[in-house]
RNA sequence: GGCUGCGUAGCAAAUCGGUUAUGCAGUGGCCUGCAAAGCCAUCUAGAGCGGUUCGACUCCGCUCGCAGCCUCCA
């Protein structure tokens, strides 16, 4: 039975779709004027893994994630950068994409975009001038009347008495009540446009988020999720617009994740201290980062620093270490069909036993992912011990780690395919700089061989000099009893 | 000032009122020509002070420390 933290109630509850075996599911996505950095990559990653749970789960999954396309920010930088909103949204649109498809995210299955949904947007406002939410303030801009809505404050826990607006910042004079929030802004000289019955202007922010997920999902949907820092006032005031304009209960469920950290600080474009997908991909396999982000608790702060991308590197090795020398094309029939509903009636066996039990109780527990990947370790180290001694029991056991794995995004290359690949992965996507691969694999099976046969002589010199030679380029060999020798890349 | 959340061994990270978490790193061993990989063994815990309890890392209270939100931010 899975149980999903509510942000509403800051509670677990039971997971319980409105529609028995569906779920609507609504993720604040990116604003595009700039790469996705590694917090981004943390919301991405989080909910590919709970959208891949619960089709796991057999929920029929209807995943949107929007894109913000339009706002200050956009505009500002369009300006700076002397190229129009519309080039510079798509270049980042696309850059986001490449990077979901590096960390092994897939896709939203609706994607919508604010400029896509400005007649909805408008919609939704005139719904709520009608109800009497929103007025039109004495500079032409609209605003949300909060003290209207009885629950304001409710999701994050605020009492709008205690809350300091104009503290930090001015308030805006055309407002009734510095609380009030904008939900229709006028366009000033230069700044693009969209027709409306209040003039010339485009949407606030918060509106956009109401309008398409309310249109994509329904009224009411399940699950509605985003970064921590979206709680308030971002996703207080969807359920303010929302319900003030359809009158029914918004979501049910409440998701946030935690932040990234660099130094016990949160990462964010404001402190500047952040670091982006495309720049970790140079160092860090995309597998990598996933599994990173993946070793704690969503809700947790995570770390960000190379002792743990590192860290995350040794154990993603030791996993494919454990997985090579079976037979990856049957595993990969067999891993992929629950995900991509290819079902594959001649998989082969699976361990049904204990671990799966685990993993899953793990991942009922609010998708405690650090847990479940500690059942992958217990299943990576049967999995060796089983080698020598039960090959088939082994096989399995690698069937299960392939499987498990999958529901988290992990483990599903090629073990061969990890160890001597040439070209990072990010590479063959157009992410990253080539990686500098000092010595090409021909070259590296010759001198191997070369080894190979200084052994035999019994010329340990020489076969240890080719071995520390290769090792500074990064190229582990490992002997065999039999003789045989095997290599991969670090 | 208001409101959240957190403080676990060298590092990271979970569970749990009484039983080995797990991984990385370290140490000792097996294996190996030597390594590597793997396996076996092993050292480091639960911020501080009280309370509840037969028994608390786990529940409650206080103190200290850290982070976040109250402004755009994932």
């Amino acid at each position: 039975m899975l149980k999903i933290y509510n942000t509403l109630t800051r509670s677990k509850e039971t997971f319980t779709p409105r529609i028995a075996g569906k779920v609507g599911l609504y993720v604040c996505g990116m604003t595009v004027y700039d790469y996705c950095h590694v917090g981004h990559a943390r919301v991405m990653v989080v909910f590919d893994t709970v959208v891949r749970y619960l089709r796991y789960l057999d929920y029929d999954v209807t995943y949107v994630r929007n894109i913000t396309d339009i706002d200050d920010k956009i505009i500002h930088r369009a300006n700076e950068n002397g190229e129009s909103i519309e080039a510079l949204t798509a270049r980042f649109i696309d850059a986001m994409h490449e990077d979901e498809r590096a960390l092994a995210v897939l896709p939203p299955d609706i994607e919508p975009r604010a400029t896509s949904s400005i007649h909805d947007i408008i919609a939704m406002i005139e719904k709520l001038i009608t109800n009497e939410f929103a007025y039109v303030g004495t500079n032409g801009d609209v605003f949300y009347a909060v003290d209207k809505f009885k629950n304001y404050g409710q999701l994050s826990g605020k009492n709008t008495d205690d809350l300091q607006a104009g503290e930090r910042v001015d308030v805006d004079l055309a407002k009734r009540n510095p609380m009030d929030f904008v939900l229709w802004k006028m366009a000033k000289e230069g700044e693009p446009f969209w027709e409306s019955p209040w003039g010339n202007g485009r949407p606030g922010w918060h509106i956009e988020c109401s309008a398409m997920s309310t249109c994509c999902l329904g009224n009411s949907f399940d699950i509605h999720g985003g970064g921590m820092d979206l709680q308030f006032p971002h996703h207080e005031n969807e359920i303010a617009q929302s319900e003030g304009a359809t009158g029914e209960k918004f979501v049910n469920l409440w998701m946030h994740n935690g932040f990234v950290r660099i130094n016990e600080e949160k990462m964010s474009k404001s402190l500047g201290n952040f670091f982006t997908v495309r720049e970790v991909l140079k160092q860090y396999s995309p597998e990598v980062v996933r599994l990173f982000i993946l070793s704690s608790h969503y809700r947790s702060p995570l770390n960000y620093s190379d002792e743990q991308l590192n860290s995350a590197k040794a154990k993603l090795t030791g996993f494919y270490i454990a997985l090579r020398d079976f037979d990856y094309a049957i595993m990969k029939d067999s891993v992929n069909s629950k995900l991509t509903g290819d079902y594959n009636a001649n998989v082969p066996y699976i361990d049904d036993t204990e671990y799966k039990t685990r993993f899953e109780r793990a991942m009922n527990d609010d998708f405690n992912t650090p847990i479940a990947l500690s059942v992958l370790f217990d299943v990576a180290k049967e999995l060796n011990k089983a080698k020598k001694s039960a090959p088939e029991k082994a096989e399995a056991l690698a069937y299960t780690l392939q499987y498990l794995g999958n529901i988290l995004g992990l483990l599903q290359e090629n073990p061969d395919d990890y160890f001597k690949r040439v070209v990072a992965i990010s590479d063959s996507i157009g992410i990253s700089d080539n990686i500098e691969v000092s010595i090409s694999n021909p070259i590296i099976d010759k001198q191997v061989q070369e080894r190979i046969d200084a052994k035999k002589a019994k010329n340990w010199a020489l076969a240890d000099q080719i071995r520390d030679e290769l090792k500074a380029k990064n190229v582990i060999l490992e002997d065999s009893p039999d003789g045989t020798t095997r290599w991969r890349r670090e």
